[in-house]
DNA sequence: TTATTTTATAAATTTTTCTTATAAAGAAGC
DNA sequence: GCTTCTTTATAAGAAAAATTTATAAAATAA
């Protein structure tokens, strides 16, 4: 088979019209290149060019097809190895990425993607709502490398979590309850109240935080009422159904006869966490990690 | 720059999943192999292949991503050996071909065609209807590979001409013409006629031929009619304004009230040509000119 | 003709690649 | 745990390939 550098060999006498030139752009010998030259046509068992004591050498018809040929060769070679060097710097590549429903209103997943797209505009990201444990799942089995849950108690023995996004929760109540023209409530008012709880897919995350939070036992016997998300619970408390505890930036949904009160209690933060293995070796995985890290750090999350 | 036989290492490691095997493979020793895909990882920065002693090599995503690339680079390094090959031989290529339009009727034309095409499929030719003086002019300044016309006495000096076909003379005549029941007809009998000649852009080829066979000096003070192509010729044979002298191959034409009668004369025979440069040296057009010589000496065209 | 330029060839040298031999390290069997 | 087997890595010498130097051959120009 031919090899680049007998291509390169041929295309640098093609473009000078003249071994001694094209040697000398090639820093060999004359000689080198001569020899060089006559081995690629012999191999091809074609004539490549004509050669003119005095004059310039020329392309044959032949040779004229295959110069054609030949750049397109070298750019290709050029192209695998670029690829090849930028995949191993995590520059190039593919990031499968799952998040749960409530990730979208903290607007941390917008800013991870703007971030990362402007340090790493070659990798390409798969983006998917998934619940939890299928995110879980779906580490666990490769088809899924990165995901944005609400912190969990303990995680499968080869994935790792941290977190990447923290903030206040609130109250939403109705508008004319009897608290919602306070500046903050603590969450001893509140214990009499009717909850609208979002249920996800399984106990776990965001709800264990909240029955820990209201104190254990007490939730079994409260009157609740549960939900698939954060949109319907606060709808249901805007209709005065009862009131909702939620993530600040649920408060932008901005709902018509709903008041959003911050929450008065030591910790009272909802986090989001990005999961991974911890065997990861795809450098572009990686490179979104140190993104995540570097930028926790900034929003102070412990 | 990276070396074919450095991504064709690489890629019959990737595909063995083992260097020792992928060594067997490539007929060389495993420390050759190993020493040359380090090479390979240490000029693309990047590690393509975790090893793994005991069980298989596998893949890093990296490795993966070059591998995808290495196909398609060697594929087109193949590629552009075998154009070269090929080109060298003259079976890829394109062909710039000129004939003249009587050369259309004598079917010559398809016939050559159809042969060069079974036997170079992947030469592209290029086929035009210029008349004899465009041929020569377009041969000489290289914008035509070669063209078929009616010979003529000389010819340039770098342009070479051969005969590819040879066909007998016929008389065209009105139905109504006495002589139209003959089995054949002598030049003699038809001096006293008004000829229809088909005149074209020069005073050559074909018109030279049938002036010299009524007698130098006769032609002048002859009756005639000029046309522009055989069949507006034959057109007017039938509307009785004369009659014409055209190759046999007119006469199926099948023009209402137009008898083709065979001329008998010495030589009475329309030749065509294929002319090309002297110094030609374009393997594709070299095989079509083989083609054509064989392909006369079946034709018996002295 | 002579001088000059250009490509080809021969022989020597350098560089690269390959082989042989061996080490290191993980996996499997006892 | 220890030995054995297997696999990849490394070192040193051998072989092969590429390159350089020197020279020849051929064509052009003065």
């Amino acid at each position: 088979m031919l090899e680049t550098k007998q291509i390169r060999y041929f295309v640098a006498v093609a473009e000078e019209r003249h071994f001694s030139r094209a040697a000398d752009r090639l820093c060999i010998t004359q000689s080198a290149l001569s020899i060089q030259i006559g081995n690629l046509e012999r191999q091809l068992g074609a004539r490549l060019l004509n050669r003119n004591k005095k004059t310039n050498v020329t392309l044959t018809v032949a040779g004229q097809m295959f110069l054609d040929e030949a750049y397109e060769t070298l750019e290709k070679v050029e192209h695998a190895e670029d690829v090849g060097r930028r995949a191993g710097r995590g520059e190039v590549g593919h990031i499968k990425c799952g998040y749960v429903a409530s990730a979208a209103f903290s607007g941390v997943l917008p800013k991870l993607l703007r971030q990362f797209r402007a340090g790493f505009p070659n990798v390409t990201i798969d983006l998917q709502e998934i619940d939890t444990p299928h995110q879980l799942d779906g580490i666990v089995r490769q088809q899924l490398d990165v995901g944005i849950i609400r912190p969990r108690p303990s995680y499968p023995p080869n994935i790792t979590a941290h977190c990447i996004h923290s903030e206040d929760l609130y109250v939403a109540l109705p508008s004319s309850h009897p608290l919602a023209g306070n500046k903050s409530i603590s969450v001893k008012k509140l214990l009499d109240e009717t909850f609208i709880v979002p249920q996800f897919a399984e106990a776990a995350g965001f709800e264990l935080q909240i029955t820990a939070m209201l104190g254990e036992a007490s939730l079994e016997e409260r009157r609740i009422i549960k939900t698939r998300d954060f949109l319907t619970a606060v709808t249901l408390v805007s209709a005065e159904y009862g009131v909702a505890i939620t993530p600040k930036s649920v408060s932008r949904l901005n709902i018509e006869n709903v008041a959003f009160i911050p929450l008065l209690k030591e910790k009272s933060v909802a986090d989001l966490s990005l999961i991974h293995r911890k065997d990861e070796d795809n450098e572009v995985v990686l490179n979104m990690l140190k993104l995540t890290d570097t930028d926790a750090k900034q929003t102070d999350c412990e």
